[in-house]
DNA sequence: GTGTCCGCTTAGCAAATGGCAAGAAACGAT
DNA sequence: ATCGTTTCTTGCCATTTGCTAAGCGGACAC
């Protein structure tokens, strides 16, 4: 079933749905084990993949060691490592799946030939790209001008689903903060629950 | 002249001199007085600039009104706004001269002209695009998992041409601290300087 | 059941950073 | 040269966040 893909391309950009389905036709199912990684650090990645049920982390080392989760992925987004897609070279960071995952995937060359075959999907293509800029310039602007308990609610506000699939420590490394200050920021934001409800 | 736009073309990706001078054809020169604007927040901008000389500063209003700078331009740099250039959406950030300036620019509707007629342009355009992106991930990394002082010191390292051309409070807010803050960190490391020189 | 692992919370203390305000220094316009 | 503006530094104190370690509860294997 790619419905789901087609669907995610007539609201990115817009497509007959006869293109959407030409479009569509060109990816190939996969499925992921939790656990398992779609991309891991130090390897070339030439796949670009479509996420339709499960979810997923990608994550870096930073200079002492410690991961850092770079992004959370909930189905009907795209997945893939920029850098090594597109450059072919090593991927700076792993990608795993939080669940067991199924989705739709396209290779580097069967995308470039897309790419010459349909113009439409060379301006789907670019957007996708840029909406994944865009979205990582807010990101990056929050963590500069919020507070941690901003960014947080700033989560709980547009992606709570991910509350209900992605371990916290995991979710407080994407916000920039530790698992015991996310504890803390939670505690507090309950007290002031409770306090507002009486 | 051009020149410096064929040499970035060419260094940003392969291809033949005559491509990339018919590329660099379809730019114009534009000059910009230091304090005005190149992008102005809330208004559609079309243009897409080479920076030849002078530099530059994007930024953002937080949500309590503090100017945020996102971005700092140097010479042999493309800036543009990524979300109203290709969305034509309002811009949600200034761009600055910070010198007087000179570069060549290019419109979204030439761009695509252009991306039409010369194959190679859709792949050089992109990895201009990635390029962009891949800089941003490692930049909001860094400020995850960096201190203030490692960001300022790796600032030092790669664009050490920034200290001489902007205000330090931009260069603060650039990496996500005040400008007191920074104050004291150049304090800090000038005291370990002269310490380790003993 | 019992032990173990994992996810989450909590506590105490240390370090980093911000907010505010004042002062010094550099720069620009007249 | 002078005045005024901008830039940079400094000091004081409050707040946020990190680090380390401990504890608690649930899930799961045996």
């Amino acid at each position: 079933m790619t419905g789901s893909l087609i669907q995610f391309f007539q609201q990115t950009l817009p497509l007959t749905e006869e293109k959407a389905m030409q479009i569509a036709a060109a990816f190939q199912p996969v499925s992921l084990q939790k656990g398992t990684y779609f991309v891991k650090k130090g390897q070339v990645s030439n796949r670009y993949l479509f996420l339709e049920t499960g979810c997923m982390r990608a994550y870096a080392m930073d200079t002492s060691g410690t991961e850092v989760t770079t992004e959370l992925y909930l189905p009907q987004q795209v997945v893939f490592e920029v850098a090594s897609f597109f450059k072919k070279v090593p991927a700076a960071e792993n990608y795993q799946a939080l669940e067991d995952c199924t989705g739709q995937y396209i290779t580097f060359d069967d995308l470039q030939t897309l790419f010459h075959a349909v113009p439409e999907f060379r301006e789907l293509g670019r957007m996708i790209l840029v909406n994944g800029f865009i979205a990582f310039k807010q990101r990056t602007l929050a963590l500069i001008s919020d507070t941690a308990e901003q960014r947080y609610e700033q989560l709980l506000a547009t992606r709570p689903a991910l509350l209900q699939h992605v371990p916290l420590k995991y979710i407080a490394s994407y916000l920039g903060i530790t698992d015991t200050s996310l504890s803390r920021i939670r505690k507090e934001m309950a007290q002031k629950h409770s306090k507002a409800a009486q």
